[in-house]
Order: C-alpha cells, then structure tokens, then sequence
DNA sequence: ATGGCTATTCAGTGTTACTATCTAGTGGTA
DNA sequence: TACCACTAGATAGTAACACTGAATAGCCAT
C-alpha cells in the first residue's frame, strides 16, 4: 500500500471499524471484504484481526462463535457500551483533526 | 496526549508540517509553537524536530542555518519541489480517507 | 485427494509519536 | 559573578500500529 495511507490509517483503521460495527456485527473477514468495497483495496487481512485481537482485548466489543456452512467458525464481534463511548471520543478526535486540516488546505496557515 | 489523537497523528502531522512550510519556509521552535496555537497543546518538542530531520533527510525540504538574537542558530525549513509534490500526494491521501469517514458517520454503513 | 473458498492466527518488521534528557546561545537580574 | 528564563536543537529508548508472509483449519465440489 502506499505509505502515506498506511501511516495515515494508525489510529483512524481502529475508529472505521468501530463505526462500522456500531452499525452492525460482524466477522473479520467480513469486514476486511467491506473494506475492500469501500476502496481501502490494499488493508491486508492480517492487520484487520490484529486490530479485532486489540478491541477486543480493551473490552469495546463483545465476541460471539458462530457455525458458518462455508467454513470454520466465525468470531462475530458488536459494539458493547464501552466500545460506544470510545467511539464517540473517536469522532470528537477525528472533529479536531479535520477541522484543523480543511483550514490549512483552503486558506494556506 | 490522548492515546487516540497520538496514533491519528502519525502520518497526519507530517502533512500538517509540509502544507504550513508551503505557506511560508519556517523553523522548528516556531513550528512547535504554531502548532500550539493551532491547538495541539501537547505536541511534543522532540517530536517535531524529529519530523523536521526525517523530512529533511527524504530530500522534501530545504535548509537554512540563521543566525538568531535570541539564542542560538535556526534551521529554516521551506518546501521544495520534491517537497510539493508529495504535499499533493498527502492531500489526496487525506480527501480518500476524509470522505469515507464522513460517509461512515452520516449514514452508517 | 486435490484445489478453492472461507476464516482465523501469529511471528517478525518498519514507521511514527512520545518521554526524558541533554547541549547551547542570549539576555536579564540578584 | 552566578543564576535563571527563554530560545533552539539533538538524541536514546519506548509504545503503538499497520504490514508481510506464512501457517492452520473447516467446508465443498470435482
């Protein structure tokens, strides 16, 4: 991937995919195939599971097993409370930053 | 600094650099400070004079050693050509990212 | 049984911002 | 003089995160 997405994705992959799950559940592949379609081509699957691992482990998802007919079982994951108050801290942060960035593109310092 | 605005920074905040020395060539103390006044409180010294020499040493900037009144000599960094055009790059990154993060908040998946 | 799709895990790497500390020059003040 | 504050830059070590590449595992069709 280009290196200045992979940079740039440190910190905001983590409040995409939380926003993504406070719409709904899922499994990581599936996700990694929704990012896919949204444009992010090049985000390997290795990184969408280390990042679920991480979310997981801060206790902002809760994870259920569940049987799949296509293969071994899936981890669904859903935004639990936690996961919701961190997620707003999230936007509030991304607020800040784009706010700032939009002022420096149109109107120069 | 809130751990979240630490990783969104991280490749974000070399964009924030690049796009200030396009407005106008500058040094590090007084890059630290506008970004203080920008409201990133609590953005680290060491941090930007380390921005300031991986830049530097990638070929994006050019430097100038300046003789101050008020302590010892400043390196002035101002963009070059090099330096433009991976600006343009960042700010395509960012628009990519930008949309798809205001699509996620306003509408859900 | 083999290959293809689904699904998850893991070890090792590179990049970046942070902390903490250090060096240095200038000017003011007790 | 000695000390302090402000200016200005450098550096060693740490933590966090996305990436690479590979391995494991289950299901199905040929």
């Amino acid at each position: 991937m280009a290196k200045q997405m992979t940079e740039m994705l440190k910190g905001t992959l983590e409040g995409i995919v939380l926003a993504s799950l406070s719409d709904r559940p899922a499994y990581g592949y599936e996700i990694t195939s929704w990012l896919r379609e949204q444009g992010f081509n090049d985000i390997a699957e290795g990184t969408v599971y280390a990042l679920l691992i991480r979310i997981e482990q801060r206790g902002l998802v809760d994870v259920e097993r569940v049987p799949s007919q296509k293969g071994p079982p899936r981890k669904v994951y859903s935004l639990n409370t936690e996961g919701q108050t961190y997620l707003d801290e999230f936007w509030r942060t991304w607020s800040f930053l784009a706010e700032r960035l939009e002022q420096l593109r149109d109107g120069g310092k």
